[in-house]
DNA sequence: CGTAGCTTTGATGTAGGTCAAGAAATGTGG
DNA sequence: CCACATTTCTTGACCTACATCAAAGCTACG
């Protein structure tokens, strides 16, 4: 059943056991369904007026610019995931979002979603409950840049992903396809790219993990745990948690 | 007027232009007052069924701790912040709260703040703008640990406590009293506590800002902003938005 | 099939960490 | 209000993780 769903209805239901009525209202929240191409920017921040997104397919990326030129990627966004949601709650974007595939994404009206809300309030609950789960995400990030070792950051980093994508049914205990280039992982990482490059060798020569044509393989997987001290509590939903 | 208001609803009157009946609602949303002294944690990673609070007055800190026993710092809460809005979204909550003071906080009922959110929506809406603002603060931070150098870091951060403190009145143009110990500033910012105090003195030497006994003082706002390469925009909420 | 963006590797530099130890401030009990 | 303890601040010497620079081999796609 669940497989008959888009990635946005599978990740809800991970959370909330959501009513067959819930799915169809859910399924409608997709209105205008849009095509990007990667690369350019569709979101700046800055900007007013945006709406709001449902990627369907695809992978996106959120990044704030400084001054000096440099970036920093606030986060990766997977099939499933809300774009934008504080964009419009804000009446203007605070970040750019930047597709790094071609990506399909479904635009959200505001009172659209506002009326599924009132109708059908466990479905609010359930978007709280994943818009919560992006910030805790959020925080998880800024704790791995601010105090852990450049392999610790990758290793938490690939295994969070994993995690992610496993939800949404792309990914499983062996691996995961990953269109990021070094120079995004380093913009995500608070790393160059060239430092990229040798953790990531380092891990592969410690039989660890794999990064190579765009395809994550897990080759130690509790090992891999280890390097990252990565709490398996926080992601690992085994079933939903409201009944 | 507004001076005889709490700080949070001082703080949420900048953002949204309430009404006598919401500043009301907004009174009574603090049930039981209750005081915690400095030092001692009030929630703890993993702990289930949390309160809620509204801080009152003092300073508190929520961190992360790492397997290895290093910390990491996500924010402050200064007078006017919420307390724990997610460990209560989540049944459980994500991270450790320690009062960096002594404290005064009124707890939150559940049931009480989501009534108070239905009966005067412009609540929510100024809540969740709240909220949102403190999410866009953590986003900021992880900007500033993961692309900013020690300098940038520290002029970032005491300019944006500044902003903050200013909205609730307890800092002005030229400084703002300030309970931190540089061990803090080091979690928070990601550095060593010897590097936080070098950085502290070179900041001084430059003529840019002073932090001595628990009191910083702005010598050169306009260059410390440059350092820093702060957003004037992102806190600067000359008035009321919503009207 | 050429050129632009990726990846890989080596050589060298530096911001910030760690260790150590003394000086100030702050707190505590008598 | 003083003596003592504890935390916090400050500074110096040294070291390491990661950045930067540079250049060569890959991929891929228009």
């Amino acid at each position: 059943m669940t497989a008959l769903h888009s990635p946005f209805a599978r990740k809800l239901g991970a959370f909330v056991a959501l009513s067959n009525v819930e799915f169809d209202v859910l399924e409608r929240l997709h209105s205008r369904r849009r095509v990007f191409p990667a690369g350019r920017d569709i979101m700046h921040e800055g900007q007013a007026n945006q709406s709001a997104y449902i990627l369907a397919s695809g992978w996106v990326c959120s990044y704030k610019l400084l001054p000096g030129g440099t970036r920093q990627i606030v986060d990766f966004q997977i099939p499933g995931d809300f774009l934008g949601l504080r964009s419009v709650l804000f009446r203007t974007a605070d970040h750019n979002i930047e597709p790094v595939t071609k990506i399909e994404a479904s635009e959200v009206l505001a009172a659209y979603l506002i009326n599924a809300f009132s109708t059908t309030p466990r479905l609010a609950a359930a978007v709280l409950w994943a818009a919560s789960r992006d910030e805790a995400m959020v925080v998880e990030h800024l704790v791995g840049i601010g105090r852990r070792d450049a392999r610790g950051r990758m290793a938490h980093f690939l295994l969070e992903l994993g995690a992610r994508l496993k939800l949404v049914g792309l990914a499983t205990r062996e691996g995961y396809a990953c269109p990021l280039s070094q120079y995004m992982l380093a913009d995500a990482l608070g790393l160059s790219a060239v430092h990229v490059n040798r953790v990531l060798r380092e891990l592969r020569e410690d039989g660890l993990v794999t990064f190579q044509q765009g395809q994550v393989t897990f080759d130690d997987f509790d090992g891999l745990v280890t390097v990252a001290e990565f709490d398996r509590h926080y992601l690992d939903h085994e079933g939903p948690l409201m009944k």
